[in-house]
DNA sequence: GTCTATAGAAGGATAGAC
DNA sequence: GTCTATCCTTCTATAGAC
C-alpha cells in the first residue's frame, strides 16, 4: 500500500466521520461522503466495500475515544475529592473538542443494543466500582456512601459532564435567548461540577439514604 | 368527519409516534408505520399527505408533551426544596412511562435548528429565571446562588433526570452487568436526585463561587 | 375511505474502461 | 487506484378501481 493509497483512504475516513456525526448511520448518505471527500462513490466501495462496515469502522473509533476517557481516572493517585475535579476537567475539555460524540454514540448504541454489549464485554464494570471502594474506603465511609448509592453517584457524575452536550442544541438555544454564552458555561461547568458534587458528598446530615 | 375516519386517522397517528420513536424520522418507514396501523401505505398520504408533515406533527405532539413537563414547577407555592423534590418525582416519574421522549426530541431538535427556534418562540425563558429569583429570595441568598449559577444549576437539575433515560441503553448495560437493576435505579433516583441537589445547595462553604 | 398497482426518484453497490 | 456508467433494490408518493 503506497502513501498515496493511505492518503485517500484516511481522507475517506475522515470524511465519513465527519458525516456520520452529522446525520447518524440512516441520515448519512454515500454520496455525502464521496462529495465530502473530493471524490467517487466507487471509491468508497473500493476501500471499505460497504456502507454498513465503513460505518462499523467509523463508530468502533468513535466509541473508543469517548469511553476511553473514563478509565484512566480510576488509576489516579488522588484522593476522592481531586479524582472528582480531575474527571470534570479532562471529560469536559475532552467534549469542548468533540461535543457531537455524545449524541451520536448514545443514538446508535440505543439503535443497536448488540453493539452495546460487544463495547462492555471488553470493559470490566464490576472492577470499577470495587476499585473505587479499594481505593478511598475511610471517604466512603465518612461520606455514607452505600454500595446501592454507588451507580447513583456515578451517573450523576457522567449526567453533569456529558449532558450538556448531548443537549447543547436545546441549552445553547435558551442560554443565547436568556443572554448567556454557552461557551463560557461550560468553560465553567468544570469547576462548577467538581464543586457541587464535592459539596453535595460532604454534607452527609442531608445526604440522601435511600 | 365520521367517527371511523377519527379511528383509522387516530391509529395512523399513535403508529407514526411508535415508529417515529423507535427508529426516528430518517430510520422510520413509511411501510412499517403502515404495518404497524394495520393498513396500506396509500392510506398514510390520504390523510398525512408527505412523511414530512406526518413526522412534523408527531414531533409538536411529543415536544409539547416534554416541555410542559418543566413549566408547572415554576408556579407551585413551594420552598425552594420542594419544589426541587416535586420538580424530580413529576419529571422522572413522567419520564418511567415515557422512556424514548428524551434521546428521540434531543435528536430531532439537533438535526434541524430551525425547528428549535421555532419552540422557543412560545416559551418566555427569562421569566422562568426571573419567577425563580423573585419567589426564593432569602433561600437563593442563604444559598450563595448568583444570577451567572443559574444555569449551571438548573442544567444540573435536567441532566440528573433525562440523562438516565437519553443513556438509558448504555446505563442500563452496564448496571445489568454489575448485577443492579435499571428501573429499582430510577425508582430510587427520584429522592437521590432532589436530596442530592439539595445537600449541595445546603453547603455554601463548599460551594462553587465561580 | 380503502385497496392494488405502479410511477418516479434515490440510494447502495458493481462492472469495466483507463 | 480511480473514474463513468449502470444495475438493482428500496422508498415515497400517486393513479385509479371499488
Amino acid at each position: 500500500m503506497t502513501e498515496h493509497d493511505k492518503l485517500t483512504e484516511e481522507k475517506i475516513f475522515e470524511s465519513a466521520t465527519e458525516v456520520f456525526l452529522d446525520k447518524g448511520m440512516d441520515g448519512a448518505r454515500m454520496q455525502d461522503i464521496a462529495n465530502h471527500a473530493g471524490i467517487n462513490k466507487a471509491l468508497l466501495h473500493y476501500y471499505y466495500r460497504t456502507k454498513d462496515r465503513l460505518f462499523d469502522m467509523v463508530f468502533e473509533k468513535i466509541a473508543g475515544l469517548m469511553f476511553k476517557k473514563f478509565a484512566p481516572v480510576f488509576d489516579e493517585t488522588l484522593t476522592l475529592d481531586d479524582k472528582i475535579r480531575f474527571f470534570f476537567r479532562e471529560h469536559i475539555t475532552f467534549l469542548q473538542k468533540n461535543p457531537r460524540l455524545p449524541l451520536f454514540i448514545l443514538n446508535e448504541l440505543n439503535r443497536n443494543p448488540a453493539r452495546m454489549r460487544r463495547l462492555l464485554e471488553n470493559i470490566p464494570v464490576k472492577t470499577l466500582w470495587e476499585k473505587l471502594e479499594d481505593q478511598h474506603p475511610e471517604e466512603i465511609k465518612a461520606m455514607n456512601l452505600t454500595r446501592e448509592k454507588i451507580p447513583q453517584l456515578m451517573t450523576t457524575i457522567a449526567s453533569m459532564s456529558v449532558f450538556p452536550f448531548a443537549a447543547r442544541s436545546v441549552i445553547g438555544a435558551i442560554m443565547e435567548k436568556a443572554g448567556y454564552d454557552f461557551d463560557r458555561y461550560i468553560e465553567e461547568r468544570k469547576d462548577y461540577a467538581a464543586e457541587f458534587v464535592i459539596a453535595a458528598l460532604k454534607n452527609p446530615k442531608d445526604n440522601p439514604t435511600i
